[in-house]
DNA sequence: TGACATATTTGGAACGTTCCAAATATTTAA
DNA sequence: TTAAATATTTGGAACGTTCCAAATATGTCA
């Protein structure tokens, strides 16, 4: 129950050195005589001292905090846990301490975030922007000299780096396969068209299309909430269409599975009866009945990514924009039909 | 692009007043003229300026940092994804920012990010301990007035404060379904007998039993890794027992899985052929073939508990231990054989 | 041995805030 | 009009660290 707290000088007055001798272990600098720092460490042991951070930034002009932070638009998407995972590894290897705040979506609470980490002296900002997040929210950042990489959705506009997942590639592989186990009316359901990683997987949509010989046809393109709800309500609109689509590609996996609710209630059987291809491969996708055929994106690898970029421009002093897309890949399961087998996956 | 930071004696001179003023402004001081406040308030807009948390922590001798550390032991387990998202409700609702670290089980990295977050002058910590945790890893923490909350596993011997669900009442209830179901022969299957919650959701088997006028049997209680693995290594020594077991309560609902799988290899379908019981009711539980029948605990209704908890001990400044239980509740779906007919249920 | 180089240590002076005691304005009461 | 009360403002002096320039110790060479 100390009342009060152990500080370098009462470190230094313990060894009997100078406080700068203290500070100079602490930093670890090779100066200081290799007998001096083991008592200096010994004393700092036995007194209990506790390095106070607060007080280094105050002098050092901020910016070497060794704090990054970390927001995500939902936390309890196990998407985004593995994200901030990732980027932990990658952080934390380097002597970072990652702060993880999420916004739920809010844009409010994300600016509050923001503005506290800021306060905190945050060394640098990874984000996955809130829904309808203006670009212009994190110039004052970027001004300050602090390093900021969005991930997952790009802010267009925003001079800032970005990893994102090769939306692009994932939706024509979905497209190609599809195609190629004969469909030739394929829908694109769900995703609100407002967002960059709509336009993006939109775009793959069609040239997967194109590529696969196919026509393209606006009305086989219906946007929903990007939720279970919304996949219902897209199928419903899709299956009285003219063009009579026998597969559909959706912008994520909680769409795909409103298909598939929406197919079941309509007695048609998802995988057999029409064909439903994911985006994601969320934990659930793979436990589902049926099994969600889906475009893997690996979240930890964005947050590594993210994580390793964002680390570099801290180091770098220079915070130059550059935009990473990581790879996906297909993975085929049962909902596209192309499998009817396999029931119980060996689970790893 | 200013190169240095805009500060309150900046503002102090842009407005005409002393940095006291300003001072007594960012508090929100009632001491100051309105008319005053509205002028630094706008000057202060007009530079950009940032609060310098770490400043004024050092001169408010610590405590005061509205930093709520949480670290918990496995981040990528939507179960604590969900407990941070509690503890980030009541704490940000009071003022305070969240700092949320992964621990990944490693003692190690547990003791980093703590020892991390006090350099960072943390209000207070709300933890979920990695496996093996020393209860007197927390000493210095409360020894230097921090408060410590500890969540969903207990350290006994640790005088903090703590949050779990009541794991005994959970498991009584499971047993007594069971035995209400038809079964005599029970077994207790998973799990790591060095833990705090073994010993707790053991003692509620035993209970359960015992309210129901079943006998105890050591050889029904079979340890295993809590996981999946554990649950099919687990199945395959009850299947064999004497006792002829009929129905299994699981450590916990990765187990319960592991147990199905190892059913199934056996040609034993869960639910029909032998009852299985989780404990969670992860999100999986739901959607899993048979849906699993689980004990359902509420883990945002934990972190939020636990942050209450945590902010009262806070504004107390006396760090008084207590423990609280939270409510658990038996979610009867497939597995127990209980009813077999419902196959989708509705997605919410 | 002296003169120089090298290795180690060291007192201040910052950093941006809050707190305190005291100064100054303004209002009220007589 | 003045004294007393009240409302507002204000200069330092902290807080615990790092940095700098300079001091001291130690070693080397002739």
């Amino acid at each position: 129950m100390t009342k009060t707290r152990v500080t370098v000088i009462d470190i230094a007055k313990a060894a009997g050195v100078s406080k700068s001798t203290v500070s100079l272990v602490l930093q670890g600098s090779s100066l200081v005589n290799e007998g001096t720092r083991a008592k200096v460490n010994s004393v700092m042991r036995e007194l209990g001292y506790v390095y106070n951070r607060g007080a280094a930034n105050l002098r050092q002009a901020g910016a070497k905090s060794r704090i990054v932070g970390v927001v995500v638009n939902d936390l309890t998407n196990s998407f985004f846990a593995e994200l901030a995972v990732g980027v932990d590894m990658v952080v934390q290897s380097a002597g970072f301490v990652q702060f993880l705040s999420n916004t739920s979506e809010s844009i409010d609470r994300q600016r509050e975030v923001v503005a506290s980490m800021r306060e905190h002296g945050i060394s640098g900002l990874i984000v996955s922007p809130a829904r309808a997040t203006d670009a212009a929210d994190f110039k004052p950042l970027v001004a300050a000299g602090i390093p900021v990489v969005v991930v997952v959705r790009n802010l267009p506009g925003a001079k800032v780096s970005s990893v994102v997942s090769d939306n692009q590639a994932g939706m024509m592989s979905a497209v190609k396969h599809l195609a190629e186990l004969g469909h030739k009316s394929i829908a694109f359901l769900g995703g609100f068209p407002d967002t960059a990683v709509f336009d993006d997987r939109l775009a793959g949509y069609r040239s997967g299309m194109e590529a696969a010989g196919l026509d393209y046809h606006q009305e086989l393109v219906i946007s929903s909430a990007p939720s279970r709800a919304g996949g219902v309500e897209a199928i419903g609109k899709a299956i009285v269409l003219a063009g009579k689509p026998t597969a559909a590609v959706c912008f994520n996996d909680a769409v795909a599975f409103g298909v598939c609710d929406g197919l079941r209630a309509r007695r048609l059987e998802p995988g057999s009866d029409f064909a439903v291809v994911g985006f994601d491969d969320v934990i659930e996708a793979q436990a589902a009945v049926p099994a969600l055929t889906t475009v893997s994106v690996d979240p930890q690898g964005i947050g590594r990514r993210g994580a390793q970029l964002l680390l570099k421009q801290i180091n770098a002093g220079k915070a130059e924009a550059e935009t990473v897309t990581t790879a996906v890949r297909l993975v085929v399961r049962e909902s596209c039909g192309a499998r009817r087998s396999v029931k119980i996956e060996t689970g790893l």
